[in-house]
DNA sequence: TGCAAAAACTAATAACATTAGTTATATTTA
DNA sequence: TAAATATAACTAATGTTATTAGTTTTTGCA
């Protein structure tokens, strides 16, 4: 049943993976990914719906790899602790897996219920993280918008090569996390 | 010297920029661009520098929207007000201007000077909204990357859907310009 | 040993970017 | 006013890509 060379979904991705992080998302097509792997580009469909399949798997694929490293992170740490070492690893992720970064977000489509739950799961493990801070449920939700806001965006601008100035970015994300954790501290009244 | 119906750079961007706003910055390609202007795709290469240069131009009109919007917003305005202004501002233009916000962010080259120009000014501009706080130079660029860092990860994920959550919004924002702003005030004794 | 399924293949089409070379037109100039 | 020039349109052609259809090959199991 498992023909030929037989390329797997694994060595797929893994593919997609290096080409993304060495040249970024926009070069990892049907033909790149094929000609890495020693197929021609129709092969493909026999284990991925098209590029948009393709994408779809490698954001699905960077998000669990990101719970996992944030998960691995939070351990054994709980409240102001936590999110400091919940923002590195973030941050950290990014850094050194930009292509599949890239790829978490370029999601061809928001709907698609497999892409939902790794979010959500990502969600409710910062939402975890917060417990300690006896916040109200509403107050929550909005603080874990907060967080995800302020690690992807540094993230983000960051890999895109926007912080311009010669200071230091490691200095600027602790700054920023340690300002916004003071910030909930004040704005509601909790540990 | 102004031969034929002469399709000008005005109308490049207008074009380019409704078929962004309307189908996102995927669809922006030179055959949709001068099918709605009513000439023949090669025909562009007279007014921009192939795809990469229309993308250019796109994202710094994007830039300088941008900036003129954050001027017009803050104008009158001082410290914390001045701040939260800025803020809804920044991502009321991400979601009026969908398609040019995209064009601002994957812009082809860094290191374009006018690119560059247009990112500085957004910079001091935020710089001199933050003059009233009465921080120390360095203290004031790790503010300003943080800042940077919030607006755009909120306008970010907000456009890419990724907040699923039944939350209002624009509490959200609120919350997190204000929980900042508080942050500020609790970690760097200013007034 | 043969059969069926899985996964490779080739061939063909359509959309796109890009380059080269050509034509038409508007302004400028004689 | 008429010719010259510059500008911006055009057509034609090439190469890359995604995708579909149909074919062949190979492997595991009966």
């Amino acid at each position: 049943m498992t023909p030929r060379n037989s390329v797997d979904m694994r060595a797929i991705l893994d593919a997609a993976t290096e080409i993304a992080d060495s040249n970024g998302m926009e070069e990892v097509t049907l033909a790149s990914v094929a000609k890495k792997l020693g197929i021609r580009s129709p092969s493909l469909y026999n284990h991925v719906d098209g590029l948009d399949g393709l994408r779809r798997q490698l954001a699905l694929h960077g998000l669990e790899k990101l719970h996992h490293a944030l998960m691995n992170a939070v351990v054994g740490r709980a409240g102001d602790d936590a999110v400091r070492a919940l923002g590195k690893a973030y941050v950290e992720f990014a850094r050194s897996n930009t292509g599949l970064y890239q790829a978490t977000l370029r999601a061809p489509d928001v709907e698609d219920p497999r892409l939902k739950q790794a979010g959500d799961n990502i969600v409710h493990l910062t939402m975890r993280v917060l417990e300690g801070f006896g916040l109200k449920d509403e107050e929550a939700l909005h603080v874990v918008r907060g967080l995800r806001s302020l690690f992807h965006g540094f993230a983000s601008i960051e890999q895109s090569g926007g912080f311009g100035l010669p200071l230091d970015l490691d200095e600027s994300l602790s700054r920023l996390i340690d300002t916004y954790i003071a910030g909930i501290h004040a704005m509601y009244d909790c540990k």
